[in-house]
DNA sequence: GTGAAAGCGCTAACAT
DNA sequence: ATGTTAGCGCTTTCAC
């Protein structure tokens, strides 16, 4: 029996020709044992695997994806990671790729487009698949890199493109008819960048819905999707003399909050404000947010569900587009509009 | 001249052979016109180059890894991505790695230690480096790890692995400081996970100032570091008699000024509130928070600059421990106790 | 049930 | 300045 030394210091890493070595078979051998069991007789596999545990011994991951052709990496690509919004979603995808054992590249865009594109290509060619999360690339690019690689697009319909999007429409109906009963006629609408998908959507829905309400809807903006955003639209929504503000997202509904506490606007008595996203803290501000909760969860869930089984399927399928539906949370910063209180 | 078919639909990745052979130079030579231009003719490299754009040649990273012995990323694993607080460190960590052209693995361990470990292992052996956050693994495992691949611990300090650290000693005594002037003497600390190197820190450092500025400090909890945690604390505080609260972070602190705001105290008039941290969403609050900073955006730099000057290092150096210093920001929670207010 | 051998795509001596 | 060769560590036919 021959003494091999421990894995101790600084030694190179254990290949499995040392381990086949020392367990007295061939490499092909330790690698059946490791990855097809039962295609070896089970005396010699314990032997195999007692000096793998031994040695300490873990494949190389390079030589492996050589061999095989697949990394066992996805990447996940978000326009901000400090965003709450974004947050959450990376969290819960992350968690669920690595239940299905594969390790998740992250990058950020920094909201910009181009740096996007650059990242993705990039990724491309060392993940077995990617997800791109509310991408801002224009469809052309999106197909370029589709072709070179799995990709399921989250938070964006696309029709080459499997992916995962949202339907305003519902949460906006409750929250357009949740202001028009409490009696507010005349509101705001902060929008958000000019180019992105989900502004488009919002917008063209809550003009939609007010009209039907038949609510004045003042849109101002764009801003841009942060506090700082909202708290340079309060004023311009004080000034358009509306009764409510639809902010574009939650982020800016805070900045309208403070920027309102500030002028001594009590909300919600003399305004009332509506956010967009239900990010965790919307839940911790004082007063407590009214919002249009989107299920970042559920679409991260799905996300990661229809990526991977993507990667599953080996009869190509084509694209499937999933959307998911929104619904108003109502809290403490919506109320009935100062003139109509009884006083 | 050749016809070379356009990388279409989805044929397999052009290979550094098809390029050669579209070139007519050997492999060796497109590999060098890529990674040592100057190594190869002018005229040549023109013509390698040309093709390589033409065919869309991107070198196959596993290989390259399998042949280099290094894979050019690295790993990073927090204990939460979703806390703001480490959302952007996150953040800051990834883009500081790609400006030196290393992708990102990201893992969560959930706040879990053995996850932790688990986690750890698995990406030492498919990445350069790896980033700990906040680790909360025993020093034995970490060693463990190091021992496998260089790795830099942030926000703990570790004398057999390099790491970034707090000193959280400057800001917590600006904020005693601070409450002792407004005239607080008895005052309360919200804990945080007893384990946590953090809490034992900020704990240790509270109770020896507040003894030498003659406050009188109660200890409560632990809480879990979340609002809900706040949320519970506020009770206790309220019944501890005390006038101010140094909450473990951020969020706990919202926590307690949502309750404090549920029970009709307000703040800052009937009770201080300190957070710790300074995460965005402090200063979104209304009133904003007024808390001890931590520098994660300085910490983050700093981590993945240790780690890949580590990298960079021929020669191994010693473990450094850097420590950065915090310091208090004052904001609108913390103002003159009732009983001291003219009225 | 197991071993020998070839090859995944790339880089790096070593020749020339 | 460029081509030839070997090899990184693993998987996988193909023999036996």
């Amino acid at each position: 029996m021959e003494d091999v030394t421990e894995v101790s210091g600084g030694a190179r890493p254990v290949t499995i020709h040392m381990v086949a070595a020392s367990a007295g078979v061939s490499a092909s051998t330790v690698s059946r044992a490791l990855n097809f069991p039962e295609l070896v007789k089970p005396g010699t596999r314990e032997r195999v695997l007692a000096c793998v545990e031994r040695l300490g011994y873990q494949p190389n991951r390079a030589a492996r994806s050589l061999a095989l052709g697949r990394t066992a990496s996805l990447g996940l690509i978000v326009p901000d990671i400090a965003n709450p919004f974004f947050a959450p979603f990376v969290k819960v995808v992350q968690s669920r790729v690595r239940e299905a054992n594969y390790a998740l590249f992250l990058a950020d865009t920094d909201e910009d487009p181009a740096t996007e594109v650059e990242l993705a290509l990039a990724m491309s060619q060392q993940v077995d698949g990617l997800i791109l999360c509310s991408p801002r690339m224009p469809g052309r690019k999106l197909r370029t890199i589709a072709a070179k690689t799995p990709v399921v697009v989250a938070n964006r319909v696309s029709r080459s493109v499997p992916s995962i999007a949202l339907d305003f429409g519902p949460g906006i109906r409750q929250a357009v008819a949740h202001v028009h009963a409490l009696g507010h006629r005349r509101c705001a609408f902060l929008s958000g960048p000019s180019g992105s998908w989900s502004n488009q959507q919002r917008l063209r829905a809550f003009k939609a819905t007010c009209e039907s309400y038949g609510i004045e809807l003042v849109v101002l903006g764009p801003y841009e999707p942060q506090f700082s955003g909202g708290y340079r639209g309060a004023d311009e929504a004080l000034a358009a003399g509306v009764t409510a503000v639809f902010a574009f997202n939650d982020l800016s509904a805070l900045g309208v909050m403070s920027r309102l506490s500030d002028r001594n606007v009590r909300v919600p008595d003399e305004m009332s404000v509506v956010g967009f996203d239900d990010v965790e803290v919307a839940s911790m501000t004082s007063p407590p947010l009214t919002t249009v909760a989107i299920p970042v969860d559920t679409v991260a869930k799905a996300s990661a569900a229809l990526l991977l089984s993507l990667l599953a399927e080996t009869t190509p399928q084509r694209p499937a587009a999933q959307e998911l539906a929104t619904r108003l949370v109502i809290r403490n910063t919506t109320g009935v509009p100062k003139e109509d209180q009884q006083s």
